[in-house]
DNA sequence: AGTAAAAATGAATGGTTATTCATTCAGTTG
DNA sequence: CAACTGAATGAATAACCATTCATTTTTACT
């Protein structure tokens, strides 16, 4: 998240204090999704780190704080990977679409272990304010940018039915849902497959543009 | 869930027992709802059960179990909600489809509190494999009854494009997404709205039987 | 009313865990 | 190489919390 201030401050020091902090949010991520997060103690952060148990307190003070910035880090690797999409003036408005729908079921986000995080915190969202505030702010400004493409889509294509912001609304609860299934899977839903299901809602709306695959 | 024993086995007593074992879990729903799963200690729900500490233990033997019945408890309640709709020989396809949306977004179901519960679980379900066999059967049941009545809905209205068992991965994802907005609700989604959205899908595949609401 | 059984209470217990900080270790500089 | 600086360690501390159980209260039945 600070990875322009690293950059630039760089010499090896400072350097190692980001390397070190990424180490210890990547333990935490791995123990939130063995353990859950009422089961993971710093105990366990430290020890999947391999590290001393007095250093989560050293680097972020707290463990509030740790877990505030796992979420963080999360939440701005999803939001980078997809502002990238948004901001790349190469691609029409049909291929920002397909590229967001590529990424919300991409490796790097559907992994098991990031899900995990991802719904472990959502579940707290009710008691804790700050978790929610994390997230608040990038859900609306995707949700401006897809409804966007989806009126430029609708545009371009004569889709005079379609209302973007109901897709938007509609294709981000496809999307969300489909996430909770990769993670739970007792139906063993495979991220390939995931995909084509968003894909075909899409398909309902704009059927000339996307084409579902066959099969799911 | 073990309301018919209740009945038949209705001594005072026993019928006693079964209201407080309630009680402490409708307390317990508030308490997750409120200070989230990690941070619903004993205290609390005795509390805000208006009952003394030990209570629990004298009911539940443990915490974990209180929390495994509170899980049951809710999923019951949704299952049992369904299987009313499933079951009932008055009603087509196309009403059951209804109802079966109407519940999904009725109060009763949409309830903020036991949305946070849901996540709550949900988000542990990966650490604590407990959690997840006691969804895991339900969601598959609901899924087959679910598909075959879109079978039917394809075959009554000759929807020769559809495929039943796409259309109920697709919905499911649909409103657990919406489930999600609902509790999270930074946009500040509406159960109404959501309702209307979830039926947005459905129109898409059975327009003759379903049709959308004016506006989100 | 009297008694026995069941239910409820809450102080005490013991285990767990976040946090602190005196000490050790490693890297840099003159 | 010696002195210095900041990072890392982990034993000790203090707070928290689930569980236990001796005691009290309520209920059921005679």
């Amino acid at each position: 998240m600070e990875a322009v201030k690293a950059e630039l401050n760089k010499t090896p020091r400072s350097l190692s204090k980001q390397a070190r902090r990424k180490q210890l949010i990547e333990a935490t991520i791995k123990c939130i999704a063995d353990k859950g997060l009422s089961g993971t103690t710093m105990a366990d952060v430290t020890q999947q780190a391999g590290l001393s148990l007095g250093i989560v307190n050293l680097h972020f003070q707290s463990k509030e704080k740790l877990l505030i910035e796992t979420l963080s880090y999360i939440s701005d690797e999803y939001t980078s990977g997809l502002n990238e999409i948004f901001n790349d003036d190469n691609l029409t408005a049909e291929q920002k679409i397909l590229a967001h729908i590529n990424f919300d079921f991409s490796r790097k986000i559907i992994d098991r272990n990031k899900l995990a995080v991802w719904f472990a915190f959502w579940g707290e969202t009710k008691s804790r304010p700050t978790y929610l505030s994390i997230c608040a702010s990038y859900i609306n400004e995707i949700a401006n940018n897809l409804t966007a493409l989806f009126a430029l889509l609708k545009q371009e294509g004569n889709y005079t039915k379609v209302d973007p912001e109901l897709v938007c609304t509609c294709y981000t609860a496809v999307s969300d849902g489909l996430w909770l299934d990769l993670l739970v899977t007792p139906k063993g839903l495979k991220p390939a497959q995931a995909q084509s299901v968003a894909m075909h809602y899409l398909a309902t709306q704009f059927p000339n543009h996307l084409k579902t695959r066959t099969g799911i």
